[in-house]
DNA sequence: CCACGGTGGTAGA
DNA sequence: TCTACCACCGTGG
């Protein structure tokens, strides 16, 4: 469906619920989870241009293979011109992080070669518009401790679960016992 | 377990 | 501008 700025927003059906995928001209330019309380435009497919309809194809083939807990394989083009430069680095080195690994809020700011900006990439993470996707979800607090997610803890924790990525209860145990099946959680080899 | 200070980037007034 | 947010982090009780 076309929308008054010239982006099409179209339904991405999937076993967990039916996400919203928003399209510019440059490609896809975001993703919103089920259910979240925003406009949900929908729109006949017919009056979708041929190209946005072949990254929607890969979108929902991508996004079906990521809630799989799989490798999303091709992607569409991403369109994150909506976010500042510092953003983008941030999402650029979200991209980077392979399957089932994590990183840290202080590392991935590290990375971006402004470790004390560890708080600053968090709200970075916040603003990641195409969740999932962009694995913001792979970014962990330090001492393994969940952090937090725009579209809600339980899909981090449903995400990370499905990578076989183990984190730290909530409610960690004040009791001696370290009964944390904390896993390790591999680091990711970067690319600037 | 809790409190607190130091951080950097954003949005809003 | 100035200010008040924050998906943080280390230190110290």
């Amino acid at each position: 469906m076309k929308a008054n700025n010239g982006s099409y927003t179209l339904l991405v059906p999937s076993a967990d619920g039916d996400f919203l995928a928003h399209y510019s001209v440059h490609g896809l330019c975001g993703l919103d989870f089920p259910n979240s309380a925003k406009p949900s435009a929908k729109g006949a497919p017919g009056e979708v241009p041929a190209q946005v309809r072949r990254w929607h194809e890969q979108t929902c083939q991508a996004l079906a293979r990521a809630l799989a807990g799989q490798t999303p394989g091709t992607l569409p083009p991403l369109d994150t011109s909506g976010g500042t430069e510092f953003q983008r680095s941030v999402w650029r080195t979200l991209a980077h992080i392979g399957l089932g690994s994590t990183l840290t809020y202080g590392q991935l700011a590290a990375a971006i070669g402004n470790p004390k900006a560890v708080r600053a990439v968090g709200g970075a993470c916040g603003a990641n518009p195409i969740p999932v996707l962009v694995p913001c979800h792979r970014v962990l607090a330090a001492d393994r401790k969940i952090g937090g997610f725009s579209g809600g803890l339980e899909w981090k924790e449903r995400l990370l679960q499905r990578e076989r990525v183990c984190v730290r209860p909530v409610r960690a145990a004040s009791r001696g016992r370290d009964a944390g099946p904390v896993r390790r959680v591999s680091r990711a080899s970067l690319a600037a």
